[in-house]
DNA sequence: GCCACTTAGTTCAAGTTTCAAGGACGTAGC
DNA sequence: GCTACGTCCTTGAAACTTGAACTAAGTGGC
């Protein structure tokens, strides 16, 4: 198994410590976002990507974003969104507008039964992300996971139109 | 039933940097899990989480690992993994098998065409976790993730104690 | 043995996500 | 105007996940 010119055929496995480092990541991260889906889904009624829907509007100018944008902003589908929303529609928290501008467009609004939803919880969601994540780091630590995760995120954003195309590698 | 606790009376808020580390993160892993997704469900068929149990398998003993311990390994519920592993068997790469000294369980075995898929397959998620991951960062970036990452999934063990998990049965 | 209690794993129902398809509107060219 | 094509968003069905309820079997007390 040792076909001189890497090409796509022997493929460059991972070290030992690569794999250590991965498996860590995988880990850490599936018990991170299981943790964070539980704690809002117990305090809040609602998995933790709903819940980055709803900080996404109460941040957003009037409290609300059209959908490709709040899709973008989150990193998930625009189907994906329509789903939530109808969901979060359904709960009294967001609800829809037409666009005045662009008839095809709809706005995602935070409705003020939304907003209290969040009032609510957000301290204690503040306090799970801080013992899970901040607690446990070194400033430096922190201050590396930051700069390593922006470049990840950089590296597969896809930086161009087309938001639930296939993405080509 | 945690309304109270130390949330609502001293909300420590995120500060803005920490804000900054936080959404980072958690555009990255969202990217990231969204990529390997894809990467997967196109060349093997199936999702992430998925794959992983194949790993899993095989690399352990005779290919088999008891249900439950599969399930801790992979950090996911003893029913998503039944869910899980009834679709791999449906596919035909894994089997279950009786545990003859207890019967109440339920090993679950790598077949030869699991075995098959994981061969076809590995090359090319390991070049995309590579692409996506480790081609991105320093030596030092990477050092530093694993000990991070070490530490949080450490923090949020369902097995607390912080012990590293000898299996003791 | 009999009993309550725990553990292993599955199943059911409800909720979420994905993928492919589609309807409505905007835009540019003729 | 008309045509063609791109964009915005939704829909429906299938796949996946979740939490609770459930069956079956091991464990320990008496």
């Amino acid at each position: 198994m040792n076909t001189a010119s890497a090409s796509a055929e022997e493929p460059q496995w991972l070290t030992a410590e690569e794999q250590r480092v991965w498996r860590s990541y995988l880990h850490a991260t599936t018990l991170l976002e299981d943790h964070l889906d539980r704690q809002l889904q117990r305090d809040a009624g609602m998995p933790h990507i709903y819940y980055g829907l709803l900080v996404s509007l109460v941040e957003a100018p009037k409290r609300r974003l059209r959908m490709t944008e709040l899709a973008m902003k989150s990193k998930i589908t625009r189907s994906r969104l329509s789903h939530a929303i109808a969901r979060l529609e359904k709960n009294g928290w967001v609800r829809r507008e037409d666009c005045p501008s662009d008839k095809r467009g709809q706005f995602a609004v935070l409705t003020d039964a939304g907003l209290e939803v969040l009032r609510r919880t957000a301290p204690g969601h503040v306090t799970a992300v801080r013992q899970a994540l901040f607690d446990r780091l070194s400033p430096e630590q922190q201050k590396s996971l930051g700069e390593i995760m922006q470049i990840v995120a950089e590296g597969l954003q896809p930086n161009e139109a087309g938001a639930d195309l296939p993405w080509l590698r």
